[in-house]
DNA sequence: AATCTAATTAGGGAATTGCCTAATTAGATT
DNA sequence: AATCTAATTAGGCAATTCCCTAATTAGATT
């Protein structure tokens, strides 16, 4: 999935500095090098994750390589989990009230109370023998 | 980083799996071990990456467990991600025009043709003898 | 109080990650 | 065309991740 190439991308320090670096300001690598004291070669491994992700695109300028930061990724990114928020919770319903786990207070289910419906609904999948709960 | 916890907490299909499934439902641990065809131990692990990134909420019924995800967090998430996009990018200004790496179409800099300024500016740290370039 | 069970933790193995140094490559400059 | 150098790739190592099975724990039920 796509979605978990950029968060894994964005996902480590190092590289989230790297990001809000270039998002400022046109970077060689070496400067980038300076600015987190790694190394070069470790810079540029972890540029190739984020361009790999479709954040950075790169640039050469004589001898050096500039990479600038695709905001329209980050854009992408921000909306796709602002969406997650607008799922909306499908309450349990059952053919039969008592059979929903989710409304008892006491207890969720035991084997044979609920439902195959409930069980497929609230719990996954029915295959297991000694049923969902 | 707290927003570092939270991205690795969800740059991981599964654990994103988990949480739309949470979304939509309370499950408890085996329900979420069915419907992924995993065992409850790793779900049970992934949840606790979840939870400690502050993306879920426990609640005990009965025998069982059911997290509830903090849409909040989601939410804040995003907005972090959405405030990278408006930083912005801050141009080169170097005392001399010359100077600078960045207006230059055809090289970025060579030793010595770099202010310190720009040197600073552009590419981090001028400690190292080397230049930085 | 004793029993029972969902969830968690412990321990372990294969794969991945993040850093390094050294070698190589791409391509700009002379 | 030959040279030069920033960037990348290769190789290696320690730490982490993700999955499993087995043991333990928390706490609800009887």
């Amino acid at each position: 999935m796509h979605t978990t190439m950029v968060l894994k991308a964005i996902a480590d320090e190092t590289r989230m500095k790297l990001l809000t670096l270039l998002l400022r300001h046109s970077y060689c690598v070496r400067g980038l090098a300076n600015a987190l004291e790694l190394t070069e070669a470790t810079i540029s491994q972890h540029l190739k994750v984020l361009r790999e992700a479709g954040l950075l695109v790169g640039e050469k300028r004589g001898y050096f390589m500039h990479y600038d930061v695709d905001r329209s990724v980050l854009h992408e990114l921000a909306g796709e989990i602002e969406a997650l928020i607008t799922i909306e919770r499908t309450p349990c319903k059952p053919a039969k009230r008592d059979d929903c786990p989710v409304t008892k207070s006491k207890s969720c289910i035991k084997q044979g109370q609920c439902s195959n419906q409930v069980q497929e609904f609230c719990h996954g999948s029915n295959q297991d023998k000694e049923g969902a709960s």
